[in-house]
DNA sequence: GTACGTGCAAATGATTTGCGTTAAG
DNA sequence: CTTAACGCAAATCATTTGCACGTAC
């Protein structure tokens, strides 16, 4: 999670620190809300520039949920679990699933497939 | 493909269409570009509220890709896969991965799940 | 004839960018 | 000291909406 290239920065540390233990997939603006109260004076363009950089960095991850991007410290292949209702994401990690799946694609023409990720969607036992 | 509660509008052929047979997976711009030859003073909102439209009636599928919405005629449950350099995407039917992704997740508490898609993502020959 | 669809222009919402200033290393 | 990041405001891009008019059925 460290990298000796990047400036730390008071808002970077803070967005990062605010993604950290955060497994609710906030979007820009909960992370901008999330921030403002340790950093007042940050704007919302400083935070679309960090969650940008540091996706780019592989230091969190970019989740995009029908034109929303959402974004979380979760930085190992994963799936996710939707919730029709709430919204709500959860992530799940399979290695066999990602396997078989590589596996179905593998002898595919025209395409030289190296990963994957399947999305689930459902209701939540809270919703239901 | 038809159904008696719609009216078929001159624009609503048109985009059916347009979409029919073509499984480029077409951005809105690139389906309203499509039709402006047929319907010379067709607006983008049409377009728009037509594929939203569509989609909820389930006669195309609308496919979120990064943030942007892409439309196409099969609305078959598929998986896609897309080429990281050209950004073609490719649909690929595979009723076995559904199964098995969704035998993997069915005791998966505090979720009841219905249905899943997969995302592969690699590289496609014209690109490699 | 009536309800629903359309074209147009304006509104909204998300994200990006130019620029002068500030701070990390 | 130098370069990258910040804050601010304005720009851009995708998508939606209100409204008067048109058209499918």
């Amino acid at each position: 999670m460290t990298n000796a290239d990047i400036k730390y920065t008071n808002q970077r540390i803070e967005i990062l620190n605010f993604l950290k233990d955060n497994y609710n997939h906030p979007t820009v603006d909960e992370v901008y809300d999330g921030v403002k109260n340790k950093l007042s004076r940050i704007t919302k363009a400083t935070v679309y520039r960090n969650l940008k950089f540091l996706s780019e960095k592989g230091m969190i991850q970019e989740v995009n949920v029908k034109g929303v991007s959402r974004f979380e410290p979760n930085i190992k292949p994963h799936h996710h679990i939707m919730c029709n209702r709430c919204k709500k994401i959860l992530d799940f990690e399979s290695k066999e699933l990602s396997e078989y799946a590589l596996k179905i694609v593998k002898n595919l023409k025209g395409f030289s497939v190296n990963n994957s990720n399947t999305n689930f969607y459902g209701v939540c036992n809270n919703c239901a």
